[in-house]
DNA sequence: CTTCATTAGATTGTATACAATCTAATTGTA
DNA sequence: TACAATTAGATTGTATACAATCTAATGAAG
């Protein structure tokens, strides 16, 4: 029976490796942008389905209020977003692209493609490691 | 043909969202013995090999000082490790484990099965990841 | 023996994460 | 209608990450 206190041991240690890995490749495909790794995937969830607010941002990249409070401000200082309160019910922010935030996404089209080259995994791996994933946060989401 | 910038197409936003689901499903096991994940972690390479370099410790984890310097400054205020010059080459600093370093590896022992548990993946599971993503750490690696 | 390049850590500055707490707005209910 | 409970965000405090720069020590070449 091998140490169960060995690094490559714990399944926790490649997920940490490997994320911060891959956000440290993203950098020089955002830097263009003017996007961090964070802020690129709130813009990716504003891509996909504008005009949500910061609860909702949270909830699809499970990050609370005090991540995002100061990350969106900084997107909105950088002209891609604009931060309203619902006038229906004052508590919620409505989190809404700019022209600029909406025409950024022609630009950020091809970085999934050049990270899956810079990365250098092959598209059979890709969707293995893709469909594990899912199994798993299936599995762990099942614990909550 | 599928949006590619659809955030479940992202290899990378499973990577980020478990690995944080990880480390705070930690947080419970590892409070008790006064450690962060990175902290227990770092704890982790001392335990299989005592008295290393920054540097070393730094390779295995793929952190840098900037990291480092101060998360072993707080392990040393917290006593469990100490930080010595390497006399024969005093740009090294020699971590070593203090007495009660040591014995804390008594305590975590018990967090690896756990960790499993928490997390309630299969052992099938658990070695089915574990292979995937050492695959495609070779991989990444081999990018370098 | 000197000087220049290299190396290991430390430091600085910026950007997350996240627990805990606070505040204002809304809702449920007696 | 009052008023306690709830809710969405903001704020505070602590702990990473990491690029960039700095510093002291060592090594290498002339």
């Amino acid at each position: 029976m091998s140490n169960p206190l060995l690094l490559e041991e714990q399944l926790c240690f490649p997920f940490y490796a490997i994320s911060r890995e891959i956000t440290k490749r993203y950098r020089p495909l955002l830097e263009p942008l003017g996007l961090t790794y964070p802020q690129y995937l709130v813009m990716l969830v504003l891509w996909e389905k504008d005009q949500q607010s910061l609860k909702a941002v949270g909830e699809r990249l499970h990050l609370d209020s005090g991540t995002l409070t100061p990350l969106l401000k900084k997107l909105e200082a950088s002209g891609l977003i604009e931060r309203i309160k619902n006038p229906a019910d004052e508590r919620h922010i409505q989190i809404t692209l700019t022209e600029k935030g909406n025409s950024l996404r022609n630009e950020a089209e091809q970085i999934p493609l050049a990270l899956k080259e810079l990365l250098g995994v092959s598209e059979e791996d890709f969707e293995l490691v893709k469909q594990t994933l899912n199994r798993l946060t299936i599995k762990m989401n099942g614990t909550d």
